[in-house]
DNA sequence: AACTCAAACAACCGCAAAAAT
DNA sequence: AATTTTTGCGGTTGTTTGAGT
């Protein structure tokens, strides 16, 4: 439905383009006032939601029902959740991307509340913006490494400092495979970074069942994790609203030492770090880490309502089931 | 206090798929 | 079955906000 016709003899066929049908017709663009989002509340309250372009009319808004569909979905909603991402929606965001990439509303699905908007915008001013002070591709495998190897168990670390550092509630990283024991009313956390740690009645703790061999396979192991549990804050904004490297990383070596994660032979971690370290493309990960030490990098608000709970947890592990993933 | 700049957020656009007619 | 309309998605642009000077 768009032409915009150079050759309107017969202006009966002439098809309107959405610009000038818009103008014809008042439409209004750009923000929304607040009396045309009472105006939009009120209608869906009484009639719902859904055939957007009547619904406009019939609200009497002078606006597309694109327009309406939009800002109902990514603003006005009552389920829409607002305010900072938190750690644990940072961690799973980049998490679910180097799964699935741009697949914003896929993404969405599993932060229940935010939009694949706010995902976007997300992805677009932090990650990418940082991958352009680092002068790498956001699609590079130097990018996706140091995402995988370096920002992510950071921020496992921070989400655990966070834990250690509470005493009521408890708040756990976003699961990617799971295993349930229904016995014991817990369930395994293994993601792709092979962070191994369990949830015990609502409280985060290593895996009782896993041998050391097995832990020392995989990736990466915080080194904050011991067999204590942890509690998250009720509100835990000093830890978790800096930096996700808010310790600056001087020595890759000092962090990869730090972290237990040496000596592990043959694994991912070292071949990434041999990967991060080639100067093949003009990127080794000393300047990488000056970069990132100086560089703000997904601030983040507060933890403060618990957001990720066992609940979220089993609810998430239940839908990654059925996505046959 | 005024200005600049960048980050964060909100909204729009084009396109394709799905649904309705 | 063909056509039109609606919906949903991803990319992009516009606007607001706030920090720094």
């Amino acid at each position: 439905m768009e032409v915009k016709g150079s050759s309107n003899s017969n202006k009966s066929a002439v098809l309107i383009s959405q610009s000038e049908e818009e103008e014809m017709m008042d439409l209004r663009r750009g923000p929304w006032t607040v009396d045309e989002d009472l105006t939009l509340i009120n209608y869906i309250a009484t009639h719902g939601e859904g055939r957007w372009n009547s619904l406009a009319r019939s609200a009497g808004l002078k606006r597309t029902g694109k327009s309406c569909r939009l800002r109902w979905l990514n603003y006005l909603r009552p389920d829409v959740r607002r305010g900072n991402i938190t750690l644990e929606e940072q961690l799973l965001i980049l998490e679910l991307h180097t799964r699935w990439g741009n697949r914003w509303s896929k993404i969405a699905q599993y932060l229940p509340g935010r939009t694949d908007n706010e995902i976007k915008n997300y992805w677009r001013t932090r990650v990418q913006k940082h991958a352009k002070q680092l002068k790498c591709d956001v699609n590079s495998k130097q990018f996706k490494d140091a995402m995988r190897y370096l920002w992510m168990p950071r921020l496992v670390e921070r989400i655990q400092a966070a834990a250690a550092a509470s005493t009521t509630t408890t708040t756990v990283v976003a699961p990617t495979n799971t295993s349930i024991n229904n016995n014991n009313n817990a369930f395994t956390y293994n993601n792709n970074l092979n962070n191994n740690f369990e949830v015990h009645n609502g409280k985060m703790m290593l895996p009782t069942s896993t041998p050391p061999s097995v832990m020392a396979n995989n990736d990466f192991v915080g080194s904050q994790i011991t067999t204590q549990s942890y509690n998250t804050p009720e509100n835990s904004s000093t830890a978790a609203s800096s930096d996700s490297f808010g310790t600056p990383i001087s020595d890759f070596n000092d962090y990869y030492n730090s972290n237990n994660i040496n000596n592990l032979g043959d694994n991912n971690f070292y071949q990434a770090s041999q990967t991060l370290f080639s100067h093949e493309q003009g990127m080794d990960l000393q300047s990488m880490m000056m970069v990132e030490s100086n560089t703000p990098w997904m601030q983040s608000g507060d933890t403060s309502d618990n957001f990720w709970n066992v609940e979220n947890m089993l609810f998430l592990e239940q839908q990654l089931m059925n996505d046959n993933m």
